[in-house]
This record gives C-alpha cells, sequence and structure tokens, in this order.
DNA sequence: CACCAGGCAAGCC
DNA sequence: GGCTTGCATGGT
C-alpha cells in the first residue's frame, strides 16, 4: 500500500480488500453515507472524510497525513493480512461462498462510545430507522464542525448526554431505549463504566462487563466487542445470523441461539467476527434462507 | 389491520 | 434456571 498526498487530498494505491460498498453496507456503522456511483461521505473520531473508489486506487478527501495515521489507518483495519484470514475462513465451503461475495469487506475499528449507544439503539430496530435515530442523535447534541464547505456533527460524548433527561432525548425518536442511552452515558461519565479498561480485557471478561449495562444483552454486547473494541471472536447473532446458519449448517432446523455461537466457535474460532460480516452480508443482499 | 425490525428486561413459573 | 411478554416507533 503507497499513499501520495495531492494538493489536500491522499491517494491510497494498492490497498486490497477494500470495497466502501462492502464495508459500509454490511450493518457494522450507521454515519456512512452513499453520496454517488462511488463516494462515500462519513464521520468518525470527530472528523468527517469523503472517499471514493477509484480504479484500484482510494482517494481520501480533504485530509492529511497526520489524520491518516491518527485515525483511519486503525479505523480502516489497514494494518491486519486479510488475505491470511480469507485463506483460513475459505476451507469453509460456505464461507468461501460469501467470502467471495463480500470479498471487500473490512471490519472497523469505531470508538467505543459511539459503538455502545449506537448498539443500544439498534436492539429491535432496523437498520434505517437506527441511522435516523443516530442522525438524530448527532445533530441535536454533537458538535457542529465544517468539512469541504459543508456542516457535519459530531457524535455527543458521555458529557453531554448525560446532562440530558428524557424528554429532551425524546426528539431523536428512540422508543423504549431512550432510558438505556442515558444511563449507559451516566455510567460512563461517572467512571463507573470505563470502557477503555473494558477494552482492555479478554473478550469474556468485557462481555461480562459490558453486559451488566442496561440495554446490553448477549447480541449488543458481542457488537460492541466486536466493532468498538478488537475483539475479532466475537460472533454476534441476530435473527438474519441465526437464520443463514440454520440454513446452512443446520439442514434449516431450528437452533437455539447458544448452538449457533458454540457452532461459530468451533469453525471460525479468532475469525468469528469476519465470517459473521460476511454471512452477514451475504445473507441480507441475496435474502439467502428466508 | 397485523407483523416485524441486527433484543432486552422484567415478570412469571 | 428457562420461557413469555411488553416495549416506542416506523415501515410494509
Amino acid at each position: 500500500m503507497k499513499i501520495k498526498e495531492k494538493n489536500s487530498d491522499l491517494i491510497i494505491s494498492g490497498a486490497e480488500d477494500f470495497e466502501p460498498e462492502h464495508i459500509f453496507d454490511c450493518g457494522q456503522c450507521f454515519r456512512w453515507e452513499h453520496i454517488s456511483e462511488k463516494k462515500y461521505f462519513g464521520i468518525a473520531f470527530g472528523r468527517a472524510l469523503l472517499l471514493e473508489k477509484y480504479g484500484d486506487d482510494l482517494i481520501f478527501y480533504n485530509t492529511d497525513m497526520a489524520d491518516f495515521e491518527r485515525i483511519w489507518y486503525n479505523y480502516f483495519d489497514f494494518g491486519r493480512d486479510y488475505k491470511k484470514m480469507k485463506n483460513a475462513l475459505s476451507k469453509d465451503p460456505v464461507l468461501q461462498q460469501a467470502i467471495s461475495y463480500g470479498e471487500g469487506i473490512r471490519i472497523l475499528r469505531q470508538e467505543p462510545f459511539e459503538t455502545l449507544i449506537s448498539f443500544i439503539i439498534s436492539a429491535s430496530n432496523n437498520i434505517p430507522r437506527i441511522k435516523g435515530i443516530i442522525n438524530r442523535l448527532c445533530e441535536n447534541f454533537g458538535e457542529k464542525n465544517m468539512y469541504m464547505g459543508k456542516e457535519y456533527y459530531t457524535f455527543p460524548d458521555a458529557k453531554k448526554l448525560s446532562a440530558l433527561s428524557l424528554d429532551n432525548l425524546a426528539v431523536i425518536r428512540a422508543g423504549f431505549r431512550d432510558k438505556y442511552i442515558l444511563s449507559a452515558a451516566k455510567g460512563v461519565l461517572s467512571g463507573e463504566t470505563d470502557l477503555d479498561k473494558i477494552s482492555r480485557l479478554s473478550a469474556a471478561d468485557a462481555k461480562t462487563e459490558l453486559m451488566k449495562l442496561s440495554g446490553v444483552g448477549n447480541k449488543v454486547s458481542d457488537c460492541i466487542l466486536l466493532f468498538g473494541m478488537g475483539k475479532h471472536e466475537s460472533f454476534p447473532v441476530d435473527v438474519w445470523i441465526k437464520r443463514i446458519m440454520e440454513y446452512c449448517y443446520f439442514d434449516g432446523e431450528r437452533q437455539s441461539i447458544e448452538k449457533i455461537s458454540e457452532l461459530a466457535c468451533r469453525k471460525f474460532g479468532e475469525y468469528g467476527g469476519f465470517a459473521q460480516q460476511y454471512l452477514f452480508f451475504w445473507a441480507r443482499e441475496n435474502k439467502i434462507g428466508i
């Protein structure tokens, strides 16, 4: 991978296993917007970014090497050997097919607090509405910044959210999740919930800590571990994953979530999270198992 | 109208 | 322990 600075843009060549459509539509993030054919606009770590896939190159508009190294390199998981992971998972014929469909997926390393709140919102919800609620959360309570002549809003921090009442929060129309959002924010602000410390625990111990939070159960905690804490062995089992796993590995017979998790752990091990994302994207886009 | 959405907590037995 | 039910809101 080579990076050139040109005017105020970065041209990244030789970045393999990177397809914006796969990355941003596989359900791991909610703040990336499809602008045009190959352009996506998103916000992370307080920064906005317009990026474009241009042939084999990636263009990161209006940014610099300092921000690339500080934010985007880790956010886009550029340090990982995706070939090695794909080779390991491809030994399974189901995964081989799912990978060939979503070959450009990467798992983003997102901010723990944003991931926590976002996946609390995700419970019993659908993706378009999750995005809508998060947009309203940021527009009402985040900080306004400018990027390429356009205003954008950062994800509000724990302090800002903790100061809100349920009535204040009603504008985002989060439904019954509103009280969980406030409670989680207050825990983080007080230090009772130390997300950085939790990130450094083993996946199992971190999960135990996260599940102490109201509104964070088995599936939501796995998503926080996977997308916000770098625990790539986590395999979140939602309704889609449950269906496709039953269809592909259990002859279509209904299974408990525990049985599905056990099989995923055995089959995918340290790469469980990647397997989950390939399966999720493949199943949803092709309506497999429905 | 019923049913569902990247579930969870609380209340039952 | 496991199982059932209510939950806000919006889309089909």
